[in-house]
DNA sequence: ACCTGAACACCGTTCAAGT
DNA sequence: ACCTGAACACCGTTCAAGT
């Protein structure tokens, strides 16, 4: 009556299953505790199973992180300002950042070449050459944007640690030493935690690049 | 005449000499190669000592990212305009988290609070507040400038592959399907590497706050 | 008090075996 | 071809023992 170690049918796992499924475990359970033998149970699978299809713990790893950056869709329009068309692509790609806690950490531990979601840089760089940017202030912005973004969803993205740590931490510093800290509590702790920091500073970059383009009405803010 | 397993005298450990040697180990080994045994061995110490010390491994993680934060000085001076102070603060934070490639990855692993090394933000809030950003603006300046600097830092620094590896693929990319990635190849390859790309946009950055605090210059700038 | 060695429950991965 | 189980060399950590 005891069904027991029913052997999993022929076909049950490719490289896309896995990707899914690591991927999923390590953003609800933390990248720590993806192991071979959590995905293969997650997967109803004999954890030698997975090495069908894969060679290393690392290829997963890779896998997982290509599969969470297939979900960015660019979706820039041809239409409106080129600021506004950078201020979406640039949206997007933090929004789907912090879609998967586990994406940065993936994205910060090994690099996807240097220049991550191919086709998002693609559609970023051509906007920023259609407006007009020389070829070395277009790649500088372009990597400024993708620093931003990146630093932006590391620091927020939910870690190890429960964020309440934060916030604790920030309102035992001594007042004497960090009197601006302790002054300044509310709006830090408020601002840390807010959806809304990424687009605020989205949109200082935004304005120096637009004062950049402008040199002749605002000579005082060039480089 | 063979020495073997000579004990170690009774206080070759503490606490500060683990944090080190565990930070040394991480910076030119990476941070998978340290584990107890390992750090163990490079203190000629038996992998128990340590947990005299120290209660987890974790414990270490943290000791050594507190090591490396240490040794970042507030150096920005009270003289020149704010956006110099700030620009100064923000190179030396940058600076800091360059010179030690495992800090990156110890910080957006496990953060120290919500705002890292609290004698620069400190000092970074004071400037903020004293040229006359309000308290939520002053707040929602500092995390950027943080945000960007822990990017721009994680981006760049080494990582596990050879740095080699962004440029190659960057240059194997279909010409046909990514024609501005392949005509921006050559600068984006070198602003890629370039150490001075962290100083273009904090530059783009301090223009955007200029241009906010001065609003009635710039109105088309504001947000 | 502080350093040590053996042991335990894990981990990624190899190897030979099943179907 | 693809899934499996036993085994190996690691890992962090507990425990009891040395000095």
């Amino acid at each position: 009556m005891i069904q027991r170690k029913a052997r999993a049918p022929r076909h049950t796992l490719d490289r896309a299953t896995i990707a899914a499924a690591a991927l999923e475990l390590m953003d609800t359970d933390g990248i720590r505790s993806l192991t071979i033998r959590s995905l293969a149970a997650r997967l109803s699978v004999a954890p030698m199973a997975l090495y069908n299809h894969v060679r290393t713990k690392e290829e997963i790893l890779d896998a997982a992180r290509e599969h969470g950056l297939a979900r960015l869709s660019v979706s820039a329009g041809t239409e409106g300002p080129w600021w506004d068309r950078i201020r979406e692509i640039n949206l997007a790609f933090h929004h789907a950042l912090r879609e998967h806690p586990s994406l940065v950490g993936l994205l910060v531990a090994r690099p996807l070449g240097g220049n991550a979601p191919i086709d998002a840089a693609e559609a970023q760089l051509r906007v920023l050459v259609e407006a007009g940017f020389a070829p070395d202030d277009a790649a500088r912005a372009h990597l400024t944007l993708l620093h931003y973004a990146i630093g932006s969803a590391a620091w927020t993205s939910p870690r190890v640690e429960p964020q309440a740590v934060g916030r604790e931490l920030l309102e035992r510093l001594p007042a004497e030493r960090y009197p601006t800290f302790a002054a300044l509590a509310a709006p830090l702790a408020e601002a840390s935690y807010d959806p809304k920091q990424y687009a605020y500073g989205l949109d200082l970059l935004l304005a120096g690049l637009r004062a950049a383009t402008t040199p002749s009405t605002h000579p005082d803010l060039r480089k």
